[in-house]
DNA sequence: TTCCTTTACTTGAACGATCTAATCATGCCT
DNA sequence: AGGCATGATTAGATCGTTCAAGTAAAGGAA
């Protein structure tokens, strides 16, 4: 360990008051330039670093934002949150906040383990993830005014304009991939997605469906709903391709574990080749999240802007912490990014 | 945000003064039974958490561990960090420790940085990933007498026991993915791997080598070395089974990228199906890391146990700072565990 | 000159915990 | 009874920073 070195150090060296530096360091225009340098150059020669623990004592700010790292569930999708960590780290770096992790299971044990931490450590503002209807993290934070951010919109509609939150176009992405189909000359385009009820499914069914319709093709009896797995997708692929089919040629999927399911599906010798019409057009399949999996297997993919979206919940937060309060009937900022659709062999 | 609720609050509910509070909850053995019990009880009552910042500041301990988020290099190895961040922050919340994360780029970048949070944050220990040889990284904390693990073994001989590490049996594993292979009837198995210098690549080439020559089989020629790639992999693999090749009918990867590159060359038409021999014995393929990919694609592949690697780190960190001080000719703990193979369809 | 402002800086207190040393019973031994 | 460990508790100092209040000097208006 290196010994410490404090701000009266920096004070002596420099031949000023400690209050002297610590204006020089938050306050610079307080202070005369002439003496700024001076206590400047102490700060450099000693290596001065104010410590955070007495900041934090004094003004009630820890500079720390924390967020929940969540098991990767089946796996594939895990990665979303990874890359979303490391933006967010990077952003908040830049911000002057540092990121904490904490682990918990359900709403319920997030909101004591969110309770632990405000104790303890004190952070400055949450962001949460894995938003969905009715939830009660958001709620909870609100009555007690914890700053706090979303990555995923409010889904509810009472929440509304509750607080802060930053998204993606899920159906702005599933629209491009549908676009990207259209354009190639499909026209029977299917969609595989999640059973109604989740925001984010419904979204990105929407796309699909609102872009199908405007082309003048009835979405009807096109999509199938199942729940998130590989398995799950190559059955509901199946069922949409096989004999008694549709006729569809081409699948929109709500994630890429789905997709991969029905790349499976549609490479099974004797079904998709045939129901695409031609042994040299085989199904197209296009995903969502852009996962290493679709990178790995060169599946089409709706990617989301991980790095952007997590800078865009630091600079909410930033505004909420260290910006000036905001007017009473101001409505929360939002951020609703579009994702891009990267193209491989599969569509 | 809840009212503060400090320990004088406790004390002054009990009916003691602050110091006793503290003894309660820390050192519990100097305090009468039913004085501790008064106090535990204040303490439910008012809901009370002891105040990291005010603790920090007098015992200089944030209980805090810092750990590097990397970003995903190639997107597919990406995720083993993820899942080993996952278990350290279980892990050292059992222990009473939180993750702070952090980003930076190259040794020289990660020193600067693990510098500044010292001065700042005052981490109570740091947990290294991707050590390599000549690592400054670890020199530059041993020198400074920061507390800290590595996961990963120290590859350099100087280093030697230098600190603590936690490591997984690379050799073990690919010994492991070779003797599948073996009793599957295979003879003629090959190598891809990474080209020699790195040492995970190096041990785990030394496993399958040592395996097949336990049985009587020589690996020379056996092997390519590349770098992590899909198309590396796929590129190596062609050289490796083409027509001027070597009879091999399996190969073991260093990795899920060579392997899925392997696959991809193995089921290139007229090619792998050849290769082994038979039409309905397709060329057997093995990874390394298990990663969301393999069990995508259904690629068998070695397993690391990262739960019980970071679980390990957190216990030899926990030893290191709440311990009895080590004698001094006392070499550092380390722990080396070993993997297992998950067997899916690709062999 | 006197009084009031403004600028630049300093001093003491406070944040909430723990450490050190002191206090106060209590019991035991001589 | 006096002396002395021993155990349980308390009072005051302290960690490093920032806030609130204060001082000293210079400038301007009356």
């Amino acid at each position: 360990m290196t010994e410490k070195v404090t701000i009266a150090d920096v004070a002596r060296l420099a031949g000023v008051s400690r209050q002297t530096v610590s204006n020089a360091l938050n306050t610079p225009d307080v202070v005369r330039e002439e003496t700024r340098q001076r206590v400047l150059e102490a700060v450099e020669r000693l290596g001065y670093r104010v410590n955070q623990a007495a900041r934090q004592m004094r003004t009630g700010r820890s500079r720390l934002i924390a967020i929940r790292i969540e098991p990767d569930r089946d796996g594939i999708n895990g990665s979303v949150l990874d890359r979303f960590l490391h933006g967010l780290t990077d952003s908040a770096a830049r911000s002057g906040y540092r990121v904490l992790l904490y682990t918990a299971d359900g709403d319920r044990g997030e909101i004591d383990t969110i309770e632990d931490l405000l104790g303890a450590y004190e952070p400055d503002a949450f962001v949460l993830t894995s938003t969905h209807h009715d939830d009660l993290r958001t709620s909870w934070l609100r009555e007690r005014k914890v700053p706090f951010v979303t990555f995923g919109r409010p889904w509810g509609d009472l929440d509304g304009a509750g607080h802060p939150w930053v998204d993606v176009n899920g159906a702005a992405g599933t629209a491009a991939a549908t676009r990207h189909l259209l354009a190639a000359g499909h026209r029977r385009i299917g969609f595989l997605g999640w059973p109604p009820g989740s925001g984010v499914g419904d979204d990105r069914r929407e796309g699909w469906a609102r872009t199908l319709a405007a082309a003048g093709i009835d979405p009807g009896g096109l999509s199938r709903a199942t729940s998130d797995g590989v398995a799950d997708g190559e059955a509901a692929a199946h069922d949409l391709l096989g004999p008694g089919g549709s006729g569809v040629t081409a699948l929109v999927c709500v994630s890429d574990s789905l997709a991969l399911g029905a790349l499976h599906a549609a490479r099974s010798p004797g079904l998709a080749w045939r129901a695409g019409g031609s042994a040299d057009r085989p199904v197209a399949v296009i995903g969502f999240d852009d996962t290493p999996v679709a990178k790995a297997v060169g599946l089409t993919s709706v990617s989301q802007p991980l790095a952007e979206a997590a800078a865009g919940c630091v600079a909410l937060l930033a505004r909420l912490l260290d910006g000036p309060a905001p007017a009473p009937d101001d409505p929360p900022a939002h951020e609703l990014l579009d994702p891009s659709l990267v193209v491989r062999q599969s569509a």
